[in-house]
DNA sequence: ATTAATTTGGGTAATTTGGGCT
DNA sequence: AATGTCCAAATTACCCAAATTA
């Protein structure tokens, strides 16, 4: 089977929330440090993302305006 | 480590789509603003397209030989 | 072949992203 | 695996010319 699906307040490791997007998990970071993404720290100073917030920004696609219109 | 995600879907960067249709990029860019394609963009305005949308988009990219002229 | 409309690519400047290293 | 910093590559948006299509 498939794997499982993110419950909403779960939280996603960097690497994770870099896969998703296609980027780096470097690029994540900086999306933290901008304020463009909620982070939770670890104790030891991670970060960690939220499964739910990511999945609204992912939804996020450019509607396609399908037209041949003048 | 938490589970596994569920690979929502693979997302291919501008120039990996450009290259696959052997365009510019930036000709992929024109085609996402123009709704011919599907966009999802990182938190810093960066487009990343649906494997599967390309993949079948290549799929049905067989023209047909238009040589209707003597 | 000529025209006209659309698509694509070149150039620039500003921003975002990725690679290497710590 | 993740952080932080420096620097090069990629992407963005813009306008205009060349190529392609009808």
């Amino acid at each position: 089977m498939a794997g499982r699906l993110p419950d909403a307040d779960e939280l996603l490791t960097p690497a994770e929330v870099a896969a998703l997007f296609r980027v780096d998990p470097k690029t994540v970071t900086r999306w933290a440090k901008a304020g463009k993404l909620t982070s939770i720290r670890t104790l030891g100073g991670h970060r960690r993302y939220r499964a739910a917030e990511v999945r609204a920004l992912l939804g996020e696609t450019i509607p396609a305006p399908r037209d041949t219109e003048a």
